[in-house]
DNA sequence: CCGACAACCTGACGGC
DNA sequence: TGCCGTCAGGTTGTCG
């Protein structure tokens, strides 16, 4: 499920049990998900004190004092359960604090993945330096999505997934600021006029801080054992609304297949 | 560069 | 109840 703001609102909950926390106990429950966990990263982070935690497009970032960032991601199926009341099948990660508070990394799919950077080279890590700007930082203008658009016969919703272009977006957002910009999905991005492109920057953060708010005001509830991070309902215009009325003209939203994925869009607002 | 497709995995759901 | 097909919010790679 995780796209930027999910992964934003995980890193909010982790943050009340992490922060400021020295790790007990880290283990791994198998060797892999996507790829291989760090061999080491038992004994690295093991008695390493949680300075901070971040975020890069869908990434967390957790940094500790011995220099080290463990990033993590969610793939399509991972959350952090916090202080779950039994080993769940699919817990593969596991973290206790010097408070006695435990995380869980769930993930059935294991699509995600767990690395361990020197907190100085974060820049550098490959998977890093190939990501576009970060769209709630203001790097994302009508004259960037021009520019990254240029010549492009693409789809624009197809672009929008391309974490070069805009570091976050996953298909519900990609889906959603169209809407909002009143662009349609199919369009080649390179054909979209520059007025369409400037609500598109716009409508991207804002589509963003809507769900990261609905999914801040869950958090309230994390105090509660067994929660999981990540995992709240938003009301979506277009995601998943295949057959229902449009919110602004009372059409019928539409579902097609681009690059064998869903995309939801209302073909009178979006043109 | 493009679009199409497959691969990685498991679970949920609808139809029969 | 079970079997089967389809789908799922991501990333990475191949092919023509």
């Amino acid at each position: 499920m995780p796209e930027l703001p999910e992964v934003e609102t995980t890193v909010r909950g982790l943050e009340l049990v992490l922060k400021g926390r020295r790790i007990r106990r880290l283990e791994t429950r198998r060797a892999d998900l996507r790829r291989a966990f760090p061999k080491d990263l038992g004994q690295r982070m093991t008695g390493a004190r949680v300075m901070s935690l971040g975020r890069r497009a869908k990434y967390g970032l957790v940094n500790t004092d011995c220099g080290d960032t463990m990033i993590f991601h969610l793939g399509m199926s991972g959350a952090w359960r916090i202080d779950p009341h039994e080993l769940g099948k699919h817990d593969h990660l596991l973290i206790e604090t010097d408070e006695g508070r435990r995380l869980h990394l769930r993930d059935p799919r294991r699509f995600g993945s767990v690395d361990l950077v020197a907190t100085a080279e974060l820049s550098e890590w490959p998977a890093f330096k190939a990501l576009g700007p970060e769209p709630l930082d203001g790097g994302i203008d009508g004259k960037w999505l021009k520019e990254r658009f240029a010549g492009r016969s693409a789809a624009v919703k197809l672009l929008l997934l391309d974490q070069r272009i805009v570091a976050g977006l996953g298909n519900i957002y990609a889906c959603e600021a169209l809407y909002r910009a009143r662009i349609d999905p199919r369009k080649a991005a390179g054909k979209v006029s520059r007025p369409k492109l400037d609500a598109l920057a716009v409508a991207i953060p804002e589509v963003l801080n809507d769900a990261i708010r609905a999914g801040g005001s869950t958090l309230k509830d994390f105090a509660a054992p067994d929660g999981e991070l990540g995992y709240f309902s938003k009301q979506f215009d277009v995601y998943d609304r295949e057959g229902e009325a449009c919110r602004t003209c009372s059409g019928t939203i539409k579902r097609i297949a681009q690059g064998g994925r869903s995309t939801f869009f209302c073909p009178t607002c979006q043109r």
